[in-house]
Order: C-alpha cells, then structure tokens, then sequence
DNA sequence: TATTGTTATACTCTATAACTATA
DNA sequence: TATAGTTATAGAGTATAACAATA
C-alpha cells in the first residue's frame, strides 16, 4: 500500500493544518468556529443575498450543520436573513453590517498569513499550486468512468 | 479580500472534498471514521509498535481524540496495546491480525481511487503536486519570521 | 517536578431521518 | 408530489483542564 506520507488526502491535510495553524487562534478570539468562518466568508464572496442551499455547498458543509451555524451567526448580529419574494421557501442570507466590521476586522491578519506563505513558498509557484487544486477539483472523481 | 476559491485553506479543501468523496462510502460500509481510519493507516504505514504521541501527531488527533478512538480500535480487536518495557507510562499501539486484514480489504479501493486520480490528472503531474504540497507543509508557518 | 496518557466537561459538527411550509 | 429548510437524534471529534501513574 501507498506509504501514508503520500497519501493524497493526508498531504491535503496536512498543508491545511500548516496554513491554518496560525490562523485557529485569531478565529478562537473572535468566538468563530472554523466552519462559521467559512460561512461568513463565502458570504462576503457574494455581491447579494445568497441561498442556504448554495450556501452548503460552497461551505461543504451539510444542510443541518449550516442550519445550526446560522442560527448562531443571526444570533450574533452576524448575519441577516430575509425570505426570497419569489418562492416562500426560500431563505436569503447577507452579513449585518456588524458581520461586514468582522470580516474587516479579520481579515487583515488572513491576508498576512497568505502573503507570509507567498513569501516563503514564492508567489507564482503558490499560484500554481492553488491551479492545481483547482483542477483537481473539478476532476469530477465521484462520477463512474 | 481575496476571493473565496482563491483562498489556499479552501482550495485544500476542496481538493480533498473530491478525492474523499468516493472512498467515504466504503469506510462507512466498515464502520470506520475518516479518523479511525487515519489511525488505521498511520498504524499500516510503520514497522513496530508507535507510541500514542506519535501517532497523535502523524494523524492530526489530539490526545483525548486519539484515546476514544484507541478504546474504540481495541473493543474491535483491531489493534493491540501494550506496555513499554523501558517506561511503563508509555503505551505501545500496534494492529492486530484483524486490523491487518481490514487494512487489507478497503486498501485496494483506496488504490483504486488513486489510480483513478493519476489516470484523470497524470500521474506525473499528481506526484509533482504531492511534493508541492509536502513543502508546503514544512514551510513551518507556524514559526517567527 | 515533569511527562504520558486518560478522564471530565462542554460544545460543535456529522450524518440520517423526520418534519413543516411552500411550490 | 417534490423541494427548501429546520428540527430530532445519536454519535463522534475538538478543545481545555484536571487527574493518575510513572519517571
């Protein structure tokens, strides 16, 4: 078998947990949870009021999971919620202007944390690898050959 | 800000979104977590026996997560502890016979989803993205500049 | 005293199913 | 009937602190 060293998913988790490590305590300061920072980033990635369903996806995250952490974030003053004019069913999310402030307030420090790596790992070749990912991504693995 | 598919730690995850999304059907189906199955596999992947605290950190665990997933293992006869001679704090974990075999049954599956990831992507080029992604992870981002 | 590993505790997320409201 | 989203429920991991046994 594989060595587990090189293992894909171990690698991909591995540079996770390195590019994340500095970054959990900032998150712990703000009383955000890793995937409650996802929402509220992908959100800010939006121009307008996005879906839950959408939201899920983007956040990989599931229905129920999302369900809890907009509650908490509305909770919070974090997030707004209004219901689509179109179809009842639907709800629509958007950051408060406090969840807007939060993001500001973070994201500096995100932005420091990249640019170190790009300064240690070199800015073209980070470039490269976030292509890659991409790529490997959207190889559609779960569908059959 | 950078864009939300431009940010590194989603793009790992996202990529490993894709190359877990086949094989989490198949640990299911033995009743193994994503992290059991890290245990399993870093136990695979040594000769002898590995101390708690090593396996802790290869795995990504913390302690007390490691340890419920130890007791879980041991009540299902997949591994076997015992005692260090030299130390008598010191744990020693290793797989028994039917943590081998287990191994041995979902493995090929895992190396039929690499396969299918080297064919999709190159084989050449994923082995290129491996070491990019084990230099960045010791990058040791989590140090002073 | 320090270290290894476990236990305690509280919280969050995962996962599946059941449910409500709307379409 | 189908869909969007929430709630129910059980289980597992995260995170920090406290603890027992050993060094």
């Amino acid at each position: 078998m594989r060595p587990f060293d090189q293992s894909l998913p171990m690698a991909l988790l591995r540079a996770r947990e390195a590019a994340m490590r500095r970054f959990r305590p900032l998150l712990a300061e703000h009383d955000l949870t890793e995937q409650q920072w996802r929402v509220l980033r992908a959100l800010t990635a939006t121009d307008g009021p996005v879906e839950p369903t959408v939201l899920a996806e983007r956040t990989f995250l599931l229905p129920p999971s999302l369900s809890r952490i907009l509650s908490n974030l509305e909770g919070r003053g974090l997030i707004e919620r209004s219901v689509a004019t179109h179809d009842q069913r639907r709800s629509l999310i958007e950051l408060s202007p406090d969840g807007r402030m939060l993001v500001r307030t973070v994201a500096p420090s995100s932005e420091a944390a990249y640019t170190r790596i790009e300064q240690r790992f070199g800015a073209a070749r980070l470039q490269h690898l976030l292509e890659e990912l991409h790529d490997l991504a959207e190889l559609n693995l779960g569908e059959p050959t």
